[in-house]
DNA sequence: GGTAACATGAATCTTTCA
DNA sequence: TGAAAGATTCATGTTACC
């Protein structure tokens, strides 16, 4: 009985709960399951009758306000939980209007002019209306970003809510998201816990306009440009002066690089892309014999960074000794500009060496010449003759091997070094993945161009185990992979042309495959951003530097994905016991009135006595509700695929129905073969006739009219595009195949519970890897065209989690 | 057709000086 | 402190040459 207290205590009641529920049960020796159908009924009455400041409490949690829960309660009275909860969707709402409004008025007060330049500024009622109505067309992201909503969090929100949405909808998904995020947050390890309570910079929803930035919004180059520290300068610190927020931190690490030197504006719109981080601008000359000046925007640590070794040569004459025989002693240099992409013609040296045996003792030629070689990045290479560097000095002074380059055109290896990483540098900054990753690391590598990064890694040794590259120079690509090949790297090379190629598609399958990324390292295209370029120096928004915002897509479908896959792996290493997972949901859930519709453990459940039981006591529910979708089939369907199989929850389904069937498994993680085949096998289905197959639902990898039968159970609300996979099952199925189904869908239009699924729908995707609370699945297939018409029946139940209700299940038929 | 040489500017930051 | 001058800058387009 103990031990039945304590998985109860485990759960979530309380002793003086439980101690009730056996006292309400009655008897010395009450069934467990007695004693839990008691204590779900204490808890959800008790959820009604509590005390005020539980209720209260609860609501807080929501993200409500303290003064409007009291409000809602004193207007609706404790009881009415669905009339408070409506009354504070209407307070914050209003509540978000007020604060726009508040913004706006002190955006217009704080502004020196009242131009045009801020939407809201003299904006009538009707021209918000106006506003809200002509929410459409390619402007809507331009015009989110201009309210101050950032790119990333506009441009996800726009493409899930889809062309049609209104400005409001768009905006509550932000909002929405945020909250999501939060909550997230919230379930993070309790390592990561840990730091997301210090220093928490407070989180900020609103910006101002800034295509115009304000002078305290520019991000200002620092001086001297050492960063957070370089090795032979003093002031060292190993603590952020600005904390990373949040939302930024922890691996999977991302370092992204870019000429300091931009136009205004570019750096702070930068890092509100990649969530509100610092740049840090660090210059190498205080690593080499040339300056390069650079911002570096990422997320690793800070502490105990360190040089590669060999360090390299400090001024421009230790590091070509040659020089030093020729080098006037009125060229002061010790140190070299910027490599850049171009170099001086051979006639400039010509001239030079004429100048000076001619008027080799006048200051004024001196001062002329040494203004040349700066510009020209000349080195004295013999007598009065100042030369531009050759190729193979610039991989040194950058901290490649020598020859990294050879083997293209002079031109290409000036380009290609003019555009590259100072090595030396970036491995300083990287230096701290190195006790972090002792066994390698997974790199994503966005505009690799001839690898900087991954020299530095390799010269700091750690182990690439897969490096998936980007780079659309196919000169860059073959000097890249020399390099692999030459280093003997054992890991695997995966290579891309186009960062548009790797799609939210893509990036998951590799994550699945390899186990997600360590490390996304890049720097995006500088051409409209650099000083150097005279003709179309047009900013981000540039042909070509407009890839940036490529960078910040990747980078946050890689770090998405890795939320869910370290929630996943959590679960596991927690033992994925059934009563975490119901403990979790318990919390979720109010009131505490569960099934679960389709929940079965990859791992096999602990054989105790209270797991047992409340598994059966979920799962009977809704047996029988399954059995009648099922019934669906018959033994005639010999050959059935069903989508997104999951752990196989539904072998036995197909086994009561034909145990001889050939039952085909489609799902995109490869990880759930061997939980379905066991599940086949617990089933009694033949190991033989079922066949795994690592796919998505939009691209069904059999031939056309191959199956007897699609089946699909709570999973268009998953897919990424349910015409898509409707069509694919339609050709997939034989000419009079069926489509049998069972799909939670959005609730009614204009419904509490509807305005909850917006409200919750981004957790949902975030928690649910993926699934959708407000798709018309319904409408969907029946539209898809089904040549024999579509049976559907609407039942509303409920389920896990309860706002994925009303269900529709029938047949549709080909 | 491909490569190399050559001529071309302005935004931004830094330094100087009144 | 602010204006002015100086310094620097992951470049581009055209032409010449092989």
């Amino acid at each position: 009985m103990d031990e039945t207290v304590a998985k109860f205590i485990e759960m979530g009641f309380s002793m003086e709960m439980i101690g009730r529920a056996i006292e309400e049960t009655g008897g010395e020796n009450p069934e467990p399951m007695m004693i839990l159908e008691t204590l779900f009924k204490l808890s959800t009455s008790s959820e009604a009758s509590s005390s005020k400041s539980k209720v209260i409490d609860e609501l807080i949690g929501m993200g409500f306000s303290e003064e409007l829960v009291i409000k809602a309660i004193q207007e609706h009275g404790e009881k009415n939980l669905e009339e408070i909860t409506n009354a504070l969707l209407s307070y914050a709402e209003a509540e978000k209007m007020h604060e726009t409004e508040n913004e706006d008025i002190n955006n217009n007060y704080l502004s020196d002019d009242n131009d045009d330049t801020n939407l809201y500024s003299g904006l009538s009622s009707s021209d918000e209306e106006n506003e809200l109505n002509s929410f459409h067309g390619d402007g809507r992201l331009q015009d989110l970003i201009k309210m101050g909503y950032p790119r990333k969090e506009a441009s996800i929100a726009l493409e899930r809510c889809g062309e049609i949405a209104s400005l409001a909808e768009v905006v509550d998904f932000i909002f929405a998201a945020q909250m999501a995020r939060q909550l997230d947050e919230f379930w993070a390890a309790p390592d990561e816990q840990e730091v997301l309570r210090i220093n928490e910079p407070p989180p900020r929803r609103r910006r101002l306009n800034t295509d115009i930035a304000s002078d305290d919004e520019l991000i200002r180059l620092p001086n001297p440009m050492i960063g957070f520290g370089v090795p032979k300068e003093p002031g060292i610190i190993t603590e952020r002066p600005v904390p990373i927020p949040s939302i930024a931190r922890g691996p999977p690490y991302f370092y992204y690089e870019n000429v300091a030197m931009t136009p205004k504006g570019v750096w702070a719109k930068m890092s509100s892309h990649l969530y509100d981080i610092k740049p840090e601008f660090v210059d190498s000359l205080y690593f080499c014999a040339a300056a390069r000046k650079r911002g570096y925007i990422h997320n690793l640590p800070i502490k105990n960074r360190f040089e590669i070794q060999p360090t390299p040569h400090y001024t421009i004459q230790e590091e070509f000794p040659l020089t030093k025989k020729w080098w006037p002693a009125w060229d002061k240099r010790t140190k070299l500009n910027c490599v850049l992409t171009c170099i001086a013609s051979a006639q400039l040296t010509n001239k030079i060496r004429k100048r000076l045996e001619k008027h080799e003792r006048d200051p004024a030629v001196q001062k002329d010449v040494v203004d040349q070689c700066k510009k020209w990045n000349l080195v004295w290479v013999g007598k009065n003759k100042a030369a531009p560097l050759e190729p193979y000095e610039m991989e040194r002074l950058l901290g490649f091997p020598n020859n990294h380059t050879r083997g293209i055109s002079r031109k290409d290896r000036y380009k290609s070094l003019g555009n590259s990483f100072q090595v030396d540098t970036v491995a300083y900054h990287l230096s701290v993945l190195k006790p972090l990753y002792p066994k390698g690391i997974n790199v994503l590598s966005l505009f690799t161009g001839i690898g900087g990064g991954e020299v530095a890694l390799h010269r700091l040794q750690i182990p690439m185990k897969l490096v998936v590259s980007v780079e659309i120079s196919e000169v860059n690509r073959n000097i890249f992979r020399s390099f692999w090949e030459q280093t003997n790297q054992r890991g695997d090379l995966i290579e891309f042309r186009d960062v548009e190629e790797l799609d939210d598609h893509k990036i998951e399958g590799l994550m699945d495959q390899y186990g997600g990324f360590d490390l996304v390292i890049g720097g995006s295209p500088c051409n409209n951003l650099a000083g150097a370029n005279r003709v179309s120096r047009t900013g981000l928004e540039g042909d070509q530097s407009s890839l940036f915002y490529d960078y910040c897509r990747i980078l946050e479908a890689v770090r998405s994905k890795a939320s869910r896959m370290r929630r996943r792996d959590r679960y596991k290493s927690l033992g994925n016991s059934f009563q975490v997972k119901l403990k979790e949901t318990m919390f979720l859930l109010r009131p505490r009135r569960l099934i679960l519709l389709e929940f079965t453990p990859p791992l096999p459940l602990p054989s105790t006595d209270t797991t047992q039981l409340l598994h059966n006591a979920f799962c009977s529910k809704i047996e029988n509700f399954k059995n009648k979708v099922f019934d669906e089939l018959t033994t005639k369907d010999e050959k059935v695929l069903e989508i997104g199989i999951g752990t196989g929850p539904n072998m036995r389904y197909f086994a009561a129905r034909n145990v001889n069937v050939t039952l085909l498994g489609l799902d995109p993680n490869p990880k759930m073969k061997k939980y379905a085949r066991k599940a086949a096998v617990r089933a009694g289905l033949n190991p033989k006739n079922f066949r795994f197959m690592q796919g998505v639902g939009e691209a069904i990898p059999l031939e056309d009219g191959s199956v007897d039968a699609v089946v699909a159970t709570l999973v268009l609300c998953t897919v990424s595009d349910v015409t898509q996979t409707l069509n694919e099952i339609k050709r997939v199925l034989r000419p009079g195949g069926r489509f049998i189904f069972l799909e939670h869908v959005a609730a009614e239009d204009g419904s509490l519970f509807r305005r909850l699924q917006k409200l919750l729908d981004p957790l949902q995707q975030i928690l649910a890897d993926g699934c959708h609370l407000t798709r018309n699945t319904r409408e969907c297939i029946l539209e898809a065209g089904f040549s024999g018409g579509a049976q559907i029946e609407t039942v509303s139940m409920y389920s896990f989690p309860w706002v994925t209700r009303p269900h529709i299940y029938g047949v549709a038929y080909k």
